[in-house]
DNA sequence: GCCAACGTTGGC
DNA sequence: GCCAACGTTGGC
């Protein structure tokens, strides 16, 4: 089992809006980064962990937990050209950009914000805390895991 | 709204 | 293959 932080702007879509989504459950689309990338198409597995982060907000933080209930396919948010995901580079027949599908499991019983994180040493080899990282989807540690976690 | 950090693009 | 220009992310 791995485990994983999956960055949204709450404005756009939060753990709200996972959570009332059918059967709790929405694809995880629009990443347009090779790294991510990488990591929906290869690395996430069934049953895998999320964080669910909130960037861009008045307290950016991890907000709640998710977990992947189907493994990376291809975006199709890429083909519709009527769409701001539209990248005419992805072929259908060869996929440039891949998602899961992530299931709500529960909210954190407070935020976790990035700040409180920042401020503790256990995490600070965790690269959501390090200058400049700007991916959108990250691999956490079992350790950096429970350490979150105990926070709450 | 600002801006640092970083990724991508494309001319050469 | 280099690198300048440009676009995006995301904290503040």
């Amino acid at each position: 089992m791995n485990y994983w932080l999956m960055k949204s702007e709450p404005d756009v879509f939060g753990i709200d809006h996972l959570k009332a989504m059918p059967d709790q459950t929405e694809h995880w689309d629009g990443v347009r980064n090779y790294q991510a990338r990488n990591m929906l198409r290869d690395q996430m597995k069934l049953g895998d962990q999320v964080f669910f982060y909130h960037s861009n907000c008045d307290v950016p933080g991890i907000v709640g937990v998710a977990e992947i209930v189907r493994e990376g396919y291809p975006d199709f948010t890429a083909f519709d050209p009527g769409t701001k995901y539209h990248d005419p580079k992805s072929d259908p027949e060869k996929p440039r950009w891949y998602m899961v599908d992530v299931r709500y499991v529960r909210h954190l019983k407070r935020t976790i914000s990035l700040k409180e994180l920042k401020d503790m040493p256990e995490l600070e080899d965790m690269p959501l805390v390090r200058k400049g990282n700007r991916l959108s989807i990250m691999p956490v540690s079992a350790e950096h895991w429970e350490t979150i976690l105990s926070l709450e």
